[in-house]
DNA sequence: ATTGTAGTTAACGTTAACGTCAATGATAAA
DNA sequence: TTTATCATTGACGTTAACGTTAACTACAAT
C-alpha cells in the first residue's frame, strides 16, 4: 500500500496523471480513513500495463478497453468470454504492428544502403 | 505530378494536413504558375514515410528529424555521415521498440491463458 | 462571360493528456 | 500544538495536430 507520491515516483509520472487516470477511469485505487489515495500492488501492475500502452501509443480511450480487460469485475462467463475474444483480437493487432514494424525497420536499413554507397561513390 | 486533393484522397488525409505538413516544413511541393501546391513522386514518397512515423506514435517534431534523413539537400560529406549514424540509431530504436511489443504480447498472451482457466475451473 | 469547383492565406476553434494554480483538509515531526 | 508537508477537489492553462471558417483567387466547363 503506497501513497500516491510513492507511486507517482516509483513510475515516473506526476500526480496529476495519477488522478487523471483515476477521473479517467483507468485505475481506482482505494482510500484511507482521511479519504487519501492508497495504491495496492494491483493497482501498481495495473499503471505499469497503461505506462506501456501509452510508451506505443495508444491513446487512454484504447487503453482503458485493455485495461477492463484485466480487471477482476467481470459479471460472469458471458462476460469472461467476451474478454477473452477481445484480448486476442488485441494480440492479432499487435502482431501486425510487430511486422509492420519490421518493415519499417526494413525500409530505413535500405535507404541507409543506399547513403552508404552514395559516400563510397564519392571516395573515387 | 498531382494536386493537393489527388495527393490528399491517395493518402487518405485531408488537404488541411497537407498544408499543416508544408508550414511545419516536413513537405515542401512546388508551385504552379498560379501557386497552387503540385505534389511530385517525390514529395508522395515522403508522405509515406511521414504517415508511416505517425502511424507508431512518433511526433511531428520527431518525423521531421527522420525524413530530413532523406532529403537530397545534405550539404557534403560530414552531412551524410551524420545522417548515416542518425539513421542507425533510429534503426536500433525501432528494434528495441519491435523487442518491447514482443513483451507486451507475451503478457497479454499470459493474461489469456489465465483467463481461460478461469474459464475451465468454472467448467467442473 | 459566367458559374461552379478547387485552391490560397490567415486566423480562430478543438481535443487529448496532462500542467498549474488556489483554497482547503490530513498527517508526521518537533 | 504548531509547523511543515502532503493530500484533496475544482478550475483554468497549455501543447500538438489538425478542423473550420472567412475572404479571396485560379481554373475547367458550359
Amino acid at each position: 500500500m503506497k501513497s500516491i507520491q510513492e507511486t507517482a515516483a516509483l513510475f515516473g509520472v506526476s500526480t496529476r496523471t495519477l488522478r487523471y487516470y483515476e477521473e479517467f477511469g483507468l485505475l481506482t485505487p482505494g482510500r484511507s480513513s482521511g479519504n487519501q489515495r492508497v495504491y495496492s500492488s494491483q493497482d501498481a501492475a495495473k499503471l505499469k500495463l497503461i505506462l506501456r500502452g501509452k510508451k506505443y501509443g495508444f491513446s487512454l480511450e484504447q487503453i482503458r478497453e485493455m485495461v477492463l480487460l484485466f480487471d477482476e469485475d467481470r459479471s460472469g462467463r458471458k462476460q469472461l468470454e467476451r474478454s477473452i475474444e477481445y484480448g486476442e483480437k488485441r494480440v492479432e493487432e499487435i502482431e501486425r504492428s510487430i511486422r509492420e514494424f519490421q518493415l519499417l525497420k526494413e525500409e530505413m536499413e535500405d535507404l541507409l544502403v543506399n547513403f552508404k554507397q552514395k559516400l563510397e561513390e564519392e571516395e573515387s
